[in-house]
DNA sequence: GTAATCCTTCCAATAGTGGGAAGGTCAAGC
DNA sequence: GCTTGACCTTCCCACTATTGGAAGGATTAC
């Protein structure tokens, strides 16, 4: 099949197909005459597999592992527990600072009148630096100083879940 | 002072300040005949304000409206409310969303039996979509379905593709 | 035989940040 | 006054993952 059939068999989309054979995420294919890629059915579930991964929010980097030992299965369960473990941890550390931002947030907006009045806890909290989670001058920690790579961001292409 | 003091006063680095002024979301400075930057302790307040935003995730375009309300006392305080209520909302889906991926992995890992033996429920998880919190082939919800922009990862790269 | 659709590759943009090059400036030391 | 070194400037590139589009070739439908 075509790299259309395989997006939509596969859920990811020809782009990112594209893409991923790219970066060598997925091998390249077999191409016919004219240069189109030729896909079979084994090539859709590597492809479905990697679209899942990605749902679970692994990285390119990680499938890329995961795909090695899937396509192996000689490897031993070890290496994948590992970085499913690896991945959880970094999840749920991710999943703590997102809760403690937002109690910080809810914090400071409890006691924002909300109304005319300028006086807002928020505004001051910010500029103040007393927010409430005990931040100084540490340089930002952030996203990403877990490990975690976000994947995207935009325009969740034929409908995200809601 | 110059570029280098206010980034160490406000623990923004200089290339973050120049990149800030750039897109807008601080004001462009007084210069010296020379072409240097000149920042007063105010300035290195908002700075100080835009880096405490970010650390909280603020994404560069909600830090543009809380900056513009911070520097304009005289809006009133339900603006900055909403946008910060806004954002709690954001943070607990994205918390909640992470905490559900992490689940899902933690479930699969530990049926996993991580000796050498290759049977691994995470990689069958994965390739037959049974993974325990009953996705299909919907095209993938991950970051980005709540907006949130997920700031940066921190990849230290030196080596040159091409 | 042409139009519509699909495929190809290449380029740009997104958001936010770091790295580095090429060159100008400033302050200190000699 | 000259060198040294630290600092500044602008500009480009890298990275992640993904989308969008342009220009052009291939296939398919009518």
């Amino acid at each position: 099949m075509n790299i259309g059939q395989a997006a939509e068999a596969s859920g990811v989309s020809a782009k990112m197909i594209r893409y991923y054979e790219s970066i060598g995420l997925i091998p390249k294919t077999v191409r016919t005459e004219a240069g189109y890629r030729v896909y079979s059915d084994n090539d859709v579930n590597t492809l479905s597999f990697v679209r899942r991964a990605r749902d679970l929010g692994f990285s390119v980097e990680q499938i890329s592992e995961l795909v090695a030992l899937w396509r192996d299965r000689d490897r031993a369960s070890t290496d994948v527990k590992r970085i499913a473990l690896e991945h959880v941890d970094i999840l749920e550390r991710k999943a703590r600072e997102l809760q403690e931002m937002a109690a910080t947030l809810r914090h400071l907006a409890k006691h924002c009148h909300g109304d005319e009045r300028p006086e807002c806890p928020i505004i001051e909290g910010l500029a103040n630096d007393d927010g409430g989670h005990g931040s100084d001058h540490r340089p930002a920690p952030r996203f990403g100083a877990s490990g975690l790579q976000p994947a995207r961001r935009g325009a969740a292409s034929k409908g995200a879940r809601g």
